[in-house]
DNA sequence: TTGCTCCTCACGTCACGTGAGGTGGC
DNA sequence: TTGCTCCTCACGTCACGTGAGGTGGC
């Protein structure tokens, strides 16, 4: 029966020496024989066992359980478990992997948008990220609410126009003028911005940000802190801060 | 302006004291100020900065690029690529752990079709899966190759039945008859079994094996090695072994 | 004075990689 | 004799966790 060396077994199991050394120093593989001049001699046997051992570590399986996997007298009884085990292991690893990258991926969307760059906009863009589903969640509710007063708005008015129902407009505005101060209220109330030149967080007076220009994301405010006068990131903040 | 201890910078960014201590050691974030008593004292910026590092950390970036980031006097240079190599990393990362869990699904599936269960099946099971793409190519090709055959085979059948053209069929049988014999010699030249007693892999004599009650896996066969009578394990093996 | 927090070593993690310095075997 | 392989230490990896033993601060 032949023999093998330890550079053998490792080159037909695709690992280094030093893997097939370590694998003896941990007691997994232990070789049949040793040379006279202390080399490591493997057998067939061996071989196939240090088969068996790549085999699990490729599904991830550590070394401890592949040891106890091979020191249990009735193996049946822990391979299921092991392998149920590595199965939760790996399917909670893959989502954290998954979530980081979401993370990588949102961060570099975000970075797209910024002009002026800093290690402190990382710090925005944290904000942002975080918030961005309560945000977003707000926004919607208060476009869904306000579906109703709109159509509203538009049936009065065309009721006015063809049948000459003035009232009804009257009416709308009546309910529709306290109905709009008390959403931009709870929306300024609800929102903060962050001003990208000192990156402070602040929420700005109701009158000021009201009528100030505005995109989706961002408002032209006077920050506070700096005084600059920009265009700041809007974020959700959940209330007031106490000053 | 208030100070921060560790205690607090690591609840404030739900990290253990541990953590905070590490980064300083690190010199990712030195606190600014120490108490008389050799204390940590953060400050807002401090913990500003805490706040950033936690979160690249949540992305997964190493603790070296971040520094790198901070020690860059033009940060924007460097966080698109820093961000470009961590989605690789990984994308890579995630590809890895999912090669793993599909392994290790696999697995548990071959597993229960076992019912003798040794450390030695895990071999076999290497060996069933590791070739279980070129087996079930075989297969198909031989099925696909079978089809025009088998349409021939009826043809003949039906024109002789309905026209009397008996000769179509004794042609489509010479022709059909040496084709089979190649077929499976080729089939048994590229197959091997497992004897699932002492998990010998072989191959059998093509007259043993060709006539032997089988399943879509398993063919009944004499093990070789321990004189076994009964269902092996079929495998793709390239070449017939010298013995 | 008593808890609680914080301090600094310093080892452990996991599966090897990577030298250093020496030797076996063809 | 010359390469090549193999041997045994022993440190390094990565981001902390986990004590041990001691002290600061309310």
């Amino acid at each position: 029966m032949s023999k093998y060396t330890t550079g053998e077994i490792a080159k037909l199991c695709g690992v280094s020496v030093r893997t097939v050394q370590y694998y003896d120093d941990r007691g997994i593989l232990v070789p049949s024989e040793l040379s006279e001049g202390g080399r490591r001699l493997y057998t067939e046997n061996d071989l196939k066992r240090m088969h068996i051992i790549c085999f699990l570590r490729e599904a991830g399986l550590p070394i401890n359980s592949i040891s106890a996997l091979f020191a249990e007298k009735k193996p049946e009884n822990i391979i299921s478990i092991l392998l149920e085990q590595q199965e939760q292991v790996l399917r909670e690893e893959l989502s954290e992997c998954q979530a980081k990258l979401d993370l990588t991926l949102g961060i570099k969307r975000e970075l797209k948008e910024i002009d002026t760059f800093s290690v402190e906009s990382i710090g925005d863009i944290a904000h942002v990220m975080k918030q961005k589903n309560k945000l977003n969640k707000m926004r919607w509710t208060m476009l869904l609410t306000g579906i109703p007063v709109t159509a509203l708005q538009w049936t009065s008015i065309v009721l006015w126009i063809t049948n000459g129902l003035w009232w009804l407009f009257v009416a709308w505005a009546l309910v529709a003028i306290p109905w709009g101060i008390c959403v931009s209220k709870y929306y300024f109330n609800h929102v903060a911005y962050i001003c990208p030149e000192c990156h402070e967080m602040f929420k700005p007076k109701m009158k000021e940000a009201l009528w100030a220009y505005h995109t989706p994301k961002m408002r032209r405010l006077i920050c506070p802190k700096c005084g600059r006068k920009g265009l700041c990131v809007e974020v959700y903040a959940e209330k007031e801060d106490k000053k």
